[in-house]
DNA sequence: TCATCGATCCTC
DNA sequence: AGGATCGATGAG
C-alpha cells in the first residue's frame, strides 16, 4: 500500500457520481487515541442534492443539513434510529448539497468490529457526531487515494432504505466493488 | 417543549 | 419479515 495521505479538496469538488466511483478502493483513516484505524472503502451511495428526494438536503437548509450545503471535503455525520451514526463526505461546490454515504469497509488496520453497513462502519471506525462538520484534510481524519492500477469492477444498484423517495428510489446510485466480501448486502 | 421519525441492525 | 430503540430534529 502506498503511503496514506489526504486527498486534496479538489477531489471532492467534482460530480458526485464520479467522486463516489473514485472513493471505491480509497482508504478511510481515523486516528483514535493514537491508533490509526484504516479501512478500504468498498461500498458507497451518492446523494445528489436538493432535488434528490432521498437526500437529507431535499428538506432544505436546516441546522442539521448545514454541513451538506457547505464546501466539499467535510464530513456529514448524522444519527439514525437513535443508535447508529452514518458518515458522508460532502461533494461538489458550496451550495450544491451533495454527498457520498460510506456504507462498508474492508478492514485494513486496527479494525476489530464489523464494518459492513453504514452504522457498523462508524462504530468500528470510532466515528460519531463529534466528527460532524470536520475537515477531511485533518491529519487524524482523512481519505487517501485509491491505487489506480488495481483492476476492479464497479456494480451499480438502487440505494438502500429510500423506498419513500419515488422516482429517486430506483436510480442506480449505490456502488460497490464486485465480489468484495465486505459489502453490506447483495 | 415534544411528537415524530429514521440513508439500520438483529433476530426470528 | 418484523420489531427494537432512542436521540435528534424541527415545527409550533
Amino acid at each position: 500500500m502506498a503511503s496514506l495521505s489526504p486527498v486534496p479538496r479538489a477531489f471532492y469538488d467534482r460530480d458526485t457520481v464520479e467522486v463516489a466511483h473514485d472513493l471505491l478502493g480509497a482508504f478511510l483513516v481515523h486516528d483514535v487515541a493514537g491508533e490509526a484505524r484504516v479501512g478500504k472503502i468498498v461500498e458507497v451511495e451518492a446523494y445528489l442534492g436538493e432535488m434528490d428526494l432521498a437526500a437529507h438536503s431535499s428538506k432544505g437548509l436546516t441546522p442539521r443539513t448545514r454541513i451538506l450545503f457547505g464546501p466539499p471535503g467535510f464530513a456529514y455525520v448524522y444519527l439514525i434510529y437513535g443508535i447508529y451514526c452514518c458518515l458522508n463526505v460532502v461533494t461538489e461546490r458550496e451550495g450544491n448539497a451533495c454527498a457520498v454515504l460510506l456504507r462498508a469497509l474492508e478492514p485494513v488496520r486496527n479494525l476489530r468490529d464489523r464494518t459492513q453497513g453504514p452504522g457498523l462502519l462508524c462504530r468500528a471506525m470510532g466515528v460519531d457526531l463529534r466528527q460532524n462538520g470536520r475537515d477531511l484534510e485533518s491529519p487524524d481524519f482523512f481519505i487517501s487515494r485509491r491505487d489506480e492500477n488495481e483492476p476492479r469492477q464497479v456494480v451499480a444498484r438502487p440505494r438502500v432504505g429510500v423506498d419513500y423517495s419515488g422516482i429517486w428510489a430506483a436510480k442506480p446510485l449505490r456502488f460497490y466493488l464486485d465480489g468484495n466480501p465486505y459489502i453490506s448486502r447483495k
